[in-house]
DNA sequence: TCTAAATTTAGAATAATTATAATGTATGGA
DNA sequence: TCCATACATTATAATTATTCTAAATTTAGA
């Protein structure tokens, strides 16, 4: 908690209440919120948030590589506190988003063709399905 | 060429100028084209096209299952008329997508916990990194 | 306490996508 | 071949997520 902060003191960054509360926010957030989510709660206690203050506060946390951008979901962007590489599944009905820190580095292996066409950083798996609750609400037979 | 137009007529689709221009343009095509650039491409030979055109008939093809709907760009859709089961790779400066035909599916295994809160019903990678020309055009060392 | 630079803010702008409602047309049957 | 009609296209407006702008405010260090 006071950790996250002086860390981000430490990066230069100013510490605005606005910054701390997102901040707060975010730190062992495990539910991949929105920049939606975000505003939302924190509106409550900073009635004069601005939209554009979760933008520039995202934006700044992504370039210190304080979170992380998902892009598993096509219609909004998610945020990930947990910049330890892992992975996704996302319930592709209600979009609910679940970890994966299974180590899957050593079996990606690409052919040289494209290893040659492009130097790669990293891999993401998304895995999709459907979850308990959908399954439920959808009469799936289990 | 002529064999997707009567596939997409035996599954009821009307066919207009409009459609199977659109059909043409994404049958065999590997590069991942957004709406934008399939509404450019074919508004050259059919001026009156509506964006709305090509966003519904790229509806009904994914309904249809005809095409797939890449969310590895968080700026914009990519489609894909290739639907059997692959992986990509992006450029991280460009966004130019490359396909991966890797089988993964034998090693991208889940821990319990997880499959018994999501039935899974598929897994797609997603490797990121800098093709070759971006890499030159930012200089960096080979 | 003072100041410069960084941050926040309201509101406008942008861009991708979807919705609406009027007009047009493909298609199967008379 | 002609027609009816269900389906498709179109122009346009609406929606939504995100970014930009410029003025006002605040932070942090001297
Ligand atoms: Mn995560
Ligand atoms: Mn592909
Ligand atoms: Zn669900
Ligand atoms: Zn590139």
């Amino acid at each position: 908690m006071e950790n996250i902060i002086t860390k981000y003191k430490e990066k230069g960054l100013r510490l605005t209440p606005q910054r701390i509360a997102i901040l707060k926010y975010l730190d062992g957030n495990t539910g991949h919120p929105t920049a939606d989510n975000i505003y939302r709660d924190i509106k409550r206690r900073y009635p004069t948030l601005s939209f554009a203050t979760v933008y520039n506060t995202l934006q700044t946390l992504k370039e210190h590589g304080g979170i992380m951008e998902i892009t598993i979901d096509s219609m909004r962007k998610h945020y990930d506190p947990n910049t330890t590489p892992h992975h996704h599944i996302i319930c592709v009905d209600c979009n609910e988003i679940w970890d994966v820190f299974e180590d899957y580095s050593k079996v990606l292996r690409l052919p040289p063709h494209l290893t040659r066409e492009v130097r790669i950083a990293g891999a993401h798996v998304d895995f999709y399905g459907l979850c308990r609750k959908c399954q439920k609400r959808k009469g799936v037979k289990m």
